[in-house]
RNA sequence: GCGCCCAUAGCUCAACUGGAUCAGAGCGUUUGACUACGGAUCAAAAGGUUGCGGGUUCGAUUCCUGCUGGGCGCACCA
């Protein structure tokens, strides 16, 4: 709703409530009346009144309506129910203004300070699955609420390139005649390492994204040979070291630099297959931290003397933890009764573990760590030798953090990090270290920035029993029970979010076909739409829910869906196209739009104003999620919208209208239509094609 | 054992943070839609003791409490 209306009605409100009983009304909350008959807005003001003035509320109510001095754009009052006060706009005005507003939500406010929103942070080891795509959609539906919010957003997306995964990989493609199958792990590693050789080009013939699939094989036998025998993991152990003592620029033998060689080498080319399977979704980073660069610039030294200095982590004498240093947060809340609530920030052969790794990246994302990476843009090139990404502007270059000033690009000194406020999209499941790391924030002597740093927890996304089982899997009779089963990496079980890609634009490539009548279709329609229904059916859920992935829902295009908003919007410019085609006008310019107000309330009717009324609730949704974080509220107002316009369509005829009059108020209400969806969708990621 | 999350129509989810004797959508089922601004749509029917028991108040799916069932955490993995 426009805000000025919104504080008019609280000062009216506050006035009669002054002159009526010399009370100051408690909070007023405005509400949207359930059915359009019931009106557009619903003060629910007088129940809390009734217990103020210890009276009926329905009495109240009346009297208080009764007593209302209405701004203009409010035609009547009507008292409902057990005693909502509800008000009704005058349509024609109304209409009229909020295409005279043009923006659909609130404009560009005062720089609040940059806000880092992080998110995807997959491992790059293997291609990424569908438990992926949830992270990077959410996180970029966040980014996008937020500008659209005004907000000032940095997206980074951080490359755990020196963690046990990318070395169980990197184990595999060393000691292939150690593992389980070493037949089939010595075919696999053969083939990694020729794509490996050709990086960053492609071998002749090979896709880009093979690397994710073999490497996917091959982590699942690494993981599987673990179990078979576990004097395997010793070489896990000699890889991270070799890799953290590249890093460190410790001097070493020529098996370990070859060894962190490969490792480099393969986290680069899988990471390049990441940003290709996000560019799918239009999904863009700013920038990349490295890990790798995190210890190569010494940012852990620097966050440890801070927490050693704040007497936050002390070395453990005795005990399991002996020889650690470890962050004590027994006692502490929010670790209230753990049993061993200790967190172990430096291992006792010295490694520093992850949490501590991320305390050292936290405190460089809120800009107190008082050191900074260097950067240069990200190696990839397509073809013809152009940068093959963008950051999230579509036109800057995508930037990766570098370890030596040497052949860094120097221009963007100092512009990465250092933001007032920060969100981490990151598994529910993560919430403990999380927790700690915010700690430590706040022990190494930042409060402040620990509290503008946040956790954007969600659920994981599971595989139903018959999804596993379409994929292959052999299941348990206990499995079969189950309602969900959790993918796992390690075990190799789970759906990749490219072959769940491929699979979108292959059912909506048919659709298009079977409606096409034979005529071919242009590219990028089948994309279009698997975006949107991909999009959507990753943002439908509450964050907190597990989502069972089902094939058969995954894949649906009718219903509450992607394509069903997309084929709202396209009807509506199927309208615009068709009036133009008539030499009927289609877009109202701006008299037309000041016309609107002197229509009759009689083209007006309920149908047609639902549409409407549904619309003034954009902005406060976009509101409403950037301060809940809650992003499925976009996807039932998108929804709301979408279903009102169909319903529209059917029931306004705009072309055959029975007279100019309401032939205009049809025009304004689809105008206001197609403005609002492509403001919601633009938010949600979801294009609009041109046609379905 | 401790902590967090979930439980609503046959299935998948909502319910504007305590509100309207309509607890709403979609899928599925049943029925209907004008030579149409494309039927990926719309209209309608059937389908609910909101897991169970207490409590708080004008009023509870929502808050408190005790159960039951399920999930996830509580590493020198991330």
């Amino acid at each position: 709703m426009i805000d000025t209306l919104k504080s008019a009605i609280e000062a009216s409100v506050h006035e009669a409530c002054h002159k009526l009983w010399g009370v100051a009304p408690p909070r007023l909350v405005l509400e949207t009346p359930p059915k359009v008959e019931l009106g557009d807005v619903a003060l629910p003001v007088a129940f809390e009144l009734a217990k103020l003035l210890r009276r009926p509320p329905r009495k109240i109510a009346e009297e208080l309506a009764a007593a209302l001095v209405l701004p203009p754009l409010i035609s009547r009052t009507k008292v409902e129910g057990s005693g909502f006060i509800n008000l009704f706009f005058d349509r024609p005005r109304m209409l009229s203004a909020l295409l005279a507003s043009g923006r659909t939500g609130p404009p560009a406010e005062e720089d609040r300070g940059k806000l880092i929103i992080e998110h995807t942070n997959i491992n790059p080891n293997k291609a990424a699955h569908i438990g992926h795509l949830r992270n990077a959609v959410l996180g970029d539906v966040l980014v996008r609420t937020f500008r659209r919010l005004g907000r000032r957003v940095e997206v980074q997306n951080y490359l755990d390139d020196t963690g046990v995964q990318v070395a169980d990989v990197v184990v595999g493609l060393l000691h292939s005649g150690e593992l389980d199958d070493p037949g089939r792990a010595a075919g696999l590693s053969a083939e990694i390492r020729e794509i490996l050789a050709a990086f960053p080009d492609d071998p002749p013939g090979v896709e880009p994204r093979r690397l994710g699939d073999l490497a996917w094989d091959l982590y699942a036998l690494v993981g599987k040979s673990y179990t078979a025998s576990p004097e395997l993991q010793e070489r896990r152990k000699e890889v991270l070291h070799a890799v953290e003592g590249a890093a460190l620029g410790h001097a070493q033998d020529d098996a370990a630099t070859e060894t962190a060689r490969v490792a480099a080498l393969l986290a680069e080319a899988v990471v390049r297959c990441h940003l290709k399977t996000m560019e799918r979704i239009d999904v863009a980073y700013d920038v990349l931290p490295r890990e790798s660069d995190i210890l190569a610039r010494q940012f852990w030294s620097t966050a440890f003397e801070r927490l050693k200095a704040a007497a936050a982590t002390h070395l453990e004498t005795e005990g399991k933890n002996a020889g650690c240093w470890v962050m004590r947060l027994e006692g502490a809340k929010d670790f209230e009764g753990m049993e061993d609530a200790d967190k172990v920030l430096v291992r006792s052969n010295g490694t520093v573990t992850y949490t501590g790794k991320d305390v050292a990246y936290q405190l460089w994302k809120l800009g107190v760590l008082g050191k900074d990476f260097e950067y240069e843009p990200v190696p990839y090139r397509d073809m013809f030798g152009n940068p093959e990404f963008h950051a999230t502007d579509h036109e800057s270059p995508l930037y990766r953090t570098r370890r030596t000033a040497e052949g860094a690009d120097a221009s963007v000194r100092g512009k990465f990090g250092g933001a007032h406020s920060v969100i981490n999209v990151i598994d529910v499941r993560q919430s403990y270290p999380q927790k700690v790391v915010k700690e430590a924030v706040r022990r190494a002597g930042f409060p402040e920035a620990a509290d503008r740093s946040v956790h954007f927890a969600y659920e994981m996304v599971a595989l139903t029993p018959a999804s596993a089982e379409a994929l292959g899997l052999e299941l348990s009779a206990e499995d079969r029970t189950k309602s969900f089963l959790e993918m796992s990496g390690r075990k190799g079980l789970g759906v990749k979010a490219d072959d769940l890609l491929d699979q979108l634009v292959e059912k909506a490539n048919d659709q298009i076909l079977s409606r096409s009548g034979g005529v071919p279709v242009e590219m990028g329609r089948a994309e279009a739409i698997a975006i949107g229904a991909l999009r959507v059916y990753m943002t439908r859920f509450s964050r907190n829910k597990v989502i069972a992935f089902d094939f058969d829902e995954a894949l649906a295009f009718e219903g509450d869906t992607g394509p069903y908003l997309q084929y709202a919007a396209v009807r509506a410019g199927n309208i615009f196209r068709k009036l133009e085609a008539e030499g009927l006008p289609a877009w109202l310019a701006p008299e037309e739009i000041r016309a609107v107000a002197d229509l009759s309330a009689d083209h007006f009717d309920d149908d047609l104003w639902d549409v409407v009324r549904t619309c003034t609730r954009t902005a406060e949704t976009f509101e409403k999620v950037g301060e809940t974080l809650e992003v499925s509220l976009l996807v039932r107002h998108a929804l709301a919208v979408a279903a009102a316009f169909h319903h529209l369509y059917h029931t306004h005829p705009i072309l055959q209208a029975p007279d100019e009059e309401s032939r205009r108020s049809r025009r304004a209400a689809l105008q206001l239509v197609a403005l609002h969806l492509q403001d919601v969708l633009w938010v949600l990621g979801v294009p609009i094609p041109e046609r379905m």
